[in-house]
DNA sequence: CCTAATGTCTCTAGTACCTATAGCTTCAAG
DNA sequence: CTTGAAGCTATAGGTACTAGAGACATTAGG
């Protein structure tokens, strides 16, 4: 049985993070001793484990917990698991298209910019008017406004 | 003189973010109407369509609190501007890395699985030990425990 | 001029995922 | 036995908004 504090070290989780897992149910409520400390088994460790890990690769709470709850029952159909996998490498996906076009236009700005006052700063300048942008990001709106 | 709706639908920016945007300070009071209704002027126009442009590029709010004070004054060096827009490429950058790291993993994962049950479901294995994923993304610590 | 629809006002609370603080009790080592 | 670390509860904060309630203002049609 551990303590909090050796199961934060062990799965690699801060402690006031597993009391809010615990909080919002996503870990159970463990034993506790005569002094009233938590105390975990190693079912609770791998169930934490899970949840550390599926945080590391951006699964949100939600999903975490949908997967736990699948965990749970091993003779049924993984599709489900597989879909929620899915759906967090779109999401992944997604944001790195974003940020790779954001990336392009940082970039494009900041080194077309000669250091000189904030007056021709092409930072300031660039952001103050999306049309300077190439393609890019999209500025889902007007963002130009007239001379 | 805009109106607040107006003053969103042309910088793109929804109008309870606007009134958010005066309660943090970034955008100044405006004046009001007899009707007590907040009145624009293109000045305003122009420094909301700054903050939209600089958000959709990714700037934290703080950030764009910076870039607007410096943008007040165009006489002075453009230096800060330039390492404010250095720092979210970076930033930028490093989400970017660790994301395609994600991707991989997510992609090694879902490819793996056969589609059969829980219990030899690929993702759900993958999840529970961190040891089955191929060097990518940075489990800070043990998520391995004793079998 | 009256009415209905839309727009705007203030204020509060909620989202995701924790992190930090305060003030207390318990435990383990010396 | 003492001391310092670790644990407890409860609350508040951070980021960047978004949603909702209930009241007032404006505008277009009839
Ligand atoms: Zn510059
Ligand atoms: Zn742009
Ligand atoms: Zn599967
Ligand atoms: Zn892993």
């Amino acid at each position: 049985m551990l303590t909090i504090g050796k199961l934060g070290i062990a799965a690699g989780v801060k402690v006031p993070t597993i009391r809010y897992y615990e909080q919002i149910g996503l870990l159970p409520t463990p034993e506790r001793s005569a002094g009233n400390q938590r105390l975990y088994d190693a079912k609770a460790q791998h169930r934490l484990a899970f949840i550390r890990h599926a945080r590391d690769l951006g699964f949100p709470l939600e999903a975490i917990r949908d997967l736990l709850s699948l965990s749970d029952t091993p003779e049924q159909s993984c599709a489900v698991a597989d879909v929620i996998a899915t759906e967090q490498l779109s999401a992944v996906k997604a944001r790195i298209a974003r940020l790779t076009a954001l990336q392009a236009e940082l970039e494009r700005m900041i080194t077309q910019c000669a250091q000189g006052t904030i007056a021709d700063c092409r930072v300031i300048e660039v952001l103050s008017d999306h049309e300077l942008c190439g393609e890019g990001h999209g500025a889902r709106t007007a963002t130009r406004c007239a001379p």
